[in-house]
DNA sequence: GTCTATAGCTGGATAGAC
DNA sequence: GTCTATCCAGCTATAGAC
């Protein structure tokens, strides 16, 4: 497995991600992520001290590139139904690069609540420009229709979130049914989506 | 901690229950659950062989009640489309009262899709009458209006349960946004979900 | 840097006294 | 039925040779 035109380093964090995506921190075991890596187990201890470590290694960075992306969010320039769209988009694309890090947020915030706090606000700059509150602001302004900001981002995470976190049970549904929910099938999540959102956050069909 | 009303067989299934829902098959110990029950370890292997059996023990009643529920969807007496609602206020409810059932299904069919295929076969007797089956004929007899019908699907289970399983991240969003997110806003939940039946559904719209 | 071998811990399961 | 004591497997982590 091991691409050797590789440095040892990169070949273990990308055997990890692999690994723990499909996983969990608790499913995945060290000897699988050697073993994707081509490597032996002792390595990882040698690179990354522990699987925690390791663990934070790979997600630490996506967490970044996550807020980083929803920036998008704060950027006035644009009216907030676009900011929404463009949100949803990259909140789907996100997660289709690490569908396990919805439920994986999950765990870990409902096991240790403190400890989050500390690892996202070290992230996160700005929280005053939170998609809540500039749904907030919207509705204020009238840009938005007046709709319930936290129902609707709890309906837009629900959406956008949900098919990634649930995906085995998805697959064990449409399994039964004769259908198939694969990747191809993100193209029409989205659309779905983006109609859910012109449909609460236009005010043109009022 | 123990009831000493009670058998301890029954005390071991409410605890086994609490400790289940709270931390799943593989993050519960069964120290934890003597523990919680007030006896020892060895007691829980006397009265169910394994961890497994006693795991069996506590959900498939829960599960059972489940499926007995969502029997409406096959109800043809009634539209399509009162099926439908009436589905996802049961849906909503029953994990109104186990909050932690969808987060728990998802892990234990991602760690084990066969043995859950296994479990959920055993309960379910009919599956000609799904809902993704109902929705596929309601489209074909033109009862409904054209949609897909798993991305329908998808987005309806979406936006019952993703509250419940990400219940921890909403409350980190609104904490740190002043707003609370509690189980008084399940009526608002299940407002918003009609909505988003009735506009996906109701050929009145188009 | 990379390997083999193994220490050390955790947790499910069992034996056997009472 | 209930307990204590213990076994054993699986896994993380480390020691030490090369």
């Amino acid at each position: 497995m091991k691409l050797k035109d590789q440095n040892t380093e990169a070949t273990i964090l990308e055997s990890a991600k692999l690994i723990f995506m499909e996983k969990g921190l608790y499913g995945a075991r060290m000897q699988d992520i050697a073993n994707q890596a081509g490597i032996n187990k002792a390595l990882l201890h040698y690179y990354f001290r522990n699987k925690e470590r390791l663990f934070d290694e790979v997600f630490g960075g996506a967490l970044a590139r996550y807020f980083q992306n929803m920036e998008i969010i704060s950027d006035e320039s644009l009216p907030i139904i676009d900011r929404v769209l463009t949100y949803s988009n990259r909140f789907v694309y996100f997660l289709a690069e690490y569908p396990q890090m919805s439920i994986f947020l999950i765990k870990e915030i409902s096991s240790n609540q403190a400890l989050f706090h500390l690892k996202v606000q070290g992230i996160k700059k700005d929280k005053k420009y939170s998609l809540l509150n500039v749904l907030k602001e919207g509705v204020e302004k009238g840009e938005l229709p007046v709709i319930d900001p936290v129902v609707f981002l709890m309906n837009l995470h629900s959406l956008c979130a949900y098919p990634f976190v649930a995906a085995p049970i998805f697959h064990a549904i449409c399994q039964g049914s004769g259908v198939q929910w694969t990747d191809a099938n993100h193209e029409k999540l989205l659309q779905s989506i983006h109609e859910f959102i012109h449909f609460k956050l236009s005010k043109s069909h009022l």
